[in-house]
DNA sequence: ATCCCGTTGTGATCCGGCTCACAGCCGGTC
DNA sequence: GACCGGCTGTGAGCCGGATCACAACGGGAT
């Protein structure tokens, strides 16, 4: 369906890592070395990138596709913690602080992405404060996410936190439609249910509740959000 | 019982911040400024420090005492994230992106902390690249453990997060007895409960369980781990 | 058109942990 | 000592979600 980048030449190797917030007000000799060197990578959907307990010595940018990040427990079962998009960057926490990778990643879709190699990352971390003061609040962005991630586990049912997930995916992927906000990302339920920690199974059957209310439609696996209040409020712990 | 410590003298303010892992290795007359201007702030047995949503402009050094860091839910609800002991340090993320705090803070002993305005700590980041690199050590850290924590949260029960936990004080605050390893930390059921967002009736009933199986023993509200293996297999999600 | 395989839809059953309701207990305090 | 407030111990009942087991659907490959 999209077009498939195969390769990125140097401009536009460049423009990516310019482009990303991380290396704003960096050294723009120093951004286009790292360009230079940079390796490009290409993976088909469902394509293994790197995996929890792996040693970390790269950072990786998002230019085409989607990447799952993701934790594995007991008996095979995984949790998504995020998706990363074109611009975004990962991998940076086993790379800064040369331990083991914290999570797995893996292709969504089929992705092209700029390999960093750690030593002239942190040569250039070492020169540029900018960069040290974007990586400082990056982490700090990464933990507020997980606050709230763990936030949501430890009080909100399924319901509270498939209500603030889907609001969070129709704010970030929505597209309007006459029907209502049609949530632009295609996820199987069993995608979204490895996001919240449940089964397929309950999460299909809160989406059918929600569409009995009329808070949602359905419609041959893409979801349509038609009352975007009454998921917020479903998404506050004080019911209805 | 403990010796309160109401005061610190310039030069303790100073051994305090230099100890601290976050200052290794930064301009020693930088660190000895900041010390300079440091607030003293002492605080009682389950006094308020600030709360989430706060705006968050100063960074704390714990001197003295036990800082219970800490988010809240629904129906005053609290889920209690970390304990901070002295030579801890935390209030870095509302600091550092100088957005709202991210949880509370609250004494869970009597306290004495130093306490870092906003403005000379940004100055002494701005011009030393270890503090900054400290910083990133520590947000690295701190993410380490969040995904444990909703790793936790997402693939053990309430039995494996209590082993897990127990595990772990067993072996940061662990006297050894003839009984066993007894945990220093006093810590009553409902505060256990609250690290790991389960009910205290909940706990004490597989406290009891261990007890009948000899793995803990229970004496007046103090836990002795007798059989550190078991544990460590009921942490394991591969059942006994 | 046919065959698959991944997805969706839905009931039956089971179980961990919550809620509620008390009953000792232990340590302080007056 | 007598009283009180916070902790501990424990049972009854309930409920949200997991597990299991199918049925039906839909879209790609051949």
């Amino acid at each position: 369906m999209a077009t498939e980048q195969l390769t990125l030449g140097p401009e536009e190797r460049r423009k990516l890592l310019r482009g990303s917030f991380i290396f704003r007000d960096v050294d723009e000799a120093a951004v286009d070395r790292l360009a230079g060197v940079a390796q490009l990578r290409t993976l088909e959907r469902g394509q293994h990138l790197f995996s929890q307990g792996d040693d970390g010595n790269a950072l990786y940018a998002v230019a085409n596709g989607l990447v799952r990040i993701w934790i594995g427990g007991a008996a095979g079962k995984e949790l998504t913690l995020a998706m990363m998009e074109p611009g975004d960057v990962f991998g940076e926490i086993a790379l800064l602080d040369g331990l083991s990778r914290t999570t797995s990643a893996t292709a969504a879709a089929d992705c092209a992405l700029l390999v960093l190699g750690r030593s002239p990352f942190l040569e250039v971390l070492r020169t540029d404060g900018n960069l040290a003061q974007h990586l400082i609040e990056l982490l700090c962005e990464r933990m507020r996410n997980n606050t709230e991630t763990i936030s949501d586990f430890a009080f909100l049912d399924l319901r509270g936190r498939l209500a603030r997930k889907l609001h969070e995916l129709a704010i970030a992927h929505g597209e309007q439609t006459k029907a209502g906000l049609l949530i632009g990302l295609r996820l199987s339920q069993s995608e979204l249910a490895q996001m919240l920690g449940v089964t397929r199974e309950a999460v299909n059957k809160q989406l059918h509740a929600w569409a009995d209310k009329s808070v949602l439609k359905l419609d041959k696996g893409k979801v349509v959000v038609r009352d975007m209040a009454a998921l917020k409020r479903a998404a506050d712990p004080v019911r209805d």
